[in-house]
DNA sequence: CTGAAAGCGCTTACAG
DNA sequence: CTGAAAGCGCTTACAG
């Protein structure tokens, strides 16, 4: 037996107070100098007292404004993800926006369904964790949407993105292992297909390896097609019968990291004693490790924030100047024991 | 310069196909009876070749409903949160739903603001993993809107629940250092407060504890008011110090078990050969510690599909009988190397 | 099988 | 400072 309160509506609260529903309107949106004093305070001793909200549904349908983001992620159960997620739903809650999060599953064609369905669902707008599959398409979105990009950016196009600095990271890691003596370093990367991040730093690499101050080491990119427990095992194997004195690995997420650990357990090698590693990414249980992990850690709250921060002051801005902005976070670096 | 392509509209489509909107309105919602043969094609090619797509908050507010559930997590950073988020999101988008992820990070009363908030954007249903301290308010709530519990129960209510069995988790534990020659088990959890699973384990501790089966082991439950990395080290600390031989910790969930471990390693204490430990949950990490961490593990994944479906199923019954059931599932041990 | 018309619950020019 | 009225883009009884 529900017990259905009927639900209050504005016209329920103009009868009360004695006023249009015009009036309480103005009062719900803040425009408090165009009613009198005592109308103000008639209409908010009223609501408090019996506890009305309006129906976003209608004020939305209405001012074409929802108050919602779209956030769409390639892949939400990384743990990059995550922390940047934490970032926006802060940044969003304390503005009084609320997110949709959409998980792409690393697939173009559900990135492009999310985005069309969060269209219809009438968002203000898009913060992407682009898949790189649908260039065109966000370009398209863009034009008609604010879109903010984090992570991965879109070549010839003007999207504001919010990113960690790869070339940056990159040095950061190679800089120091020209304090180790180390010789040969390969960096284990998904291949990078379009995505940005990937391209940049394999592009640093080789610009570095090209470096007389490195001349010493050698360099190898070897790129996952497929990125698993068993092929980052069988690759690790190879890496290793081959492998030189003071050779360092480097992963280029956390996920390849746990399984370049897990590997090297099964392969029962030590790390650093049978090589070194240098994760990209900080994750969980990198200090609970026999020999904690080194790694490069990007500063993926601060790139939520950013992000979030960027979206609502577009939005607000409205059809203002609204530039397009390249904002580069700085990766730090965190020397512990594998490297 | 924004190239704003006008939106489609339904008139647009009835334009073109030379019908009313009612029609072109009954073709959105699938009622294909109700229109020739060739209406419906006419119609079904018109908006493939258009693209037309219906603005959804439109239809929302008019159909009151909105594909929409609500998924309130006490603490969406918690791995046990994200991987039911997965069962959820995966099985909600399968059926066409959308949902808004909400963070109460163990607050009340954000978490009742997000309910409001929830409320007022028009969702069809919650599914909760509440903070327990709003059981009058959720009751209230869910007497006029569907809502499914996950992990969590409210006393005195016919909320529907999924949730693991937590009793048969414990006697999993439990019944496992009954093969080992354990002596102690001090049990670690956060205060509980009025979070039932953390009551219930407790509960089922102590009723074991009673068991002549165990009379050779002595029990203690550990209620940590406050949870950080400091407050685990001071405790495990003193449990040692006053450790008889054979003493077993079992930690109440992930973020415990790895605070555990660290803890251990800052004490240099090692894991089992100064105590055993069993956690509560799997995390991503448990397989790569020197001594993996051997977990009773909750079907996370199982839990979030089920309580979709739930949800899901009540809401498509509408106000047919919609049955409350508690929905238990069942943990699994998974023995690795530290009990 | 199809359409005219009312209405979902708000907001906002417009007029006073 | 305030209200009457139109309208956001759909859906749905009702009538035919």
């Amino acid at each position: 037996m529900k017990i259905m309160k009927k639900k209050l509506l504005i016209k329920d609260v103009a009868n009360m107070v004695g006023v249009s529903t015009a009036t309480i309107s103005r009062f719900l949106n803040g425009k408090y100098q165009s009613m009198s004093e005592s109308t103000r305070q008639k209409i908010a001793s009223t609501i408090e007292s019996i506890g009305y909200q309006p129906n976003n549904i209608a004020r939305s349908l209405r001012s074409q404004e929802s108050k919602t983001i779209a956030v769409i992620m390639a892949d939400i159960f990384n743990p990059y993800s995550m922390d940047v997620l934490r970032g926006i739903e802060e940044y969003c809650s304390q503005e009084g926006y609320k997110i949709f999060i959409c998980d792409a599953k690393n697939s173009g064609a559900r990135e492009r369904n999310y985005i069309e369905e969060m269209v219809n669902r009438g968002v203000d707008g898009f913060i992407l964790n682009t898949t790189g599959e649908n260039d065109l398409f966000v370009k398209g979105i863009s034009l008609e949407h604010p879109v903010v990009l984090i992570g991965r950016k879109i070549k010839n196009s003007n999207i504001s993105s919010v990113a960690a600095d790869n070339a940056q990271g990159v040095k950061l890691a190679l800089e120091h292992l020209l304090k180790t003596n180390c010789q040969r370093v390969s960096y284990l990367t998904p291949a990078p297909g379009n995505v940005s991040p990937r391209i940049e730093r394999v592009d640093t690499f080789e610009r570095f390896a090209a470096l007389s101050a490195f001349s010493h080491i050698s360099f190898e990119c070897i790129k996952l097609a497929v990125v698993d427990r068993e092929h980052v095992t069988k690759t690790l194997e190879t890496l290793i019968a081959s492998s030189s004195q003071n050779h360092t690995i480097i992963t280029g997420n956390g996920l390849l990291s746990l399984y370049v650990v897990q590997a090297a357990k099964a392969l029962n090698k030590r790390i650093p004693e049978d090589f070194s590693l240098i994760g990209f990414d900080e994750t969980e249980w990198s200090e609970i490790l026999k020999n904690p992990l080194t790694v490069v850690a990007q500063p993926t709250y601060d790139i939520g924030c950013t992000a979030a921060k960027k979206i609502i002051t577009t939005l607000r801005k409205a059809n203002e100047s609204n530039e397009t902005q390249i904002i580069l976070l700085p990766f730090s670096l965190i020397v512990r024991e594998t490297a």
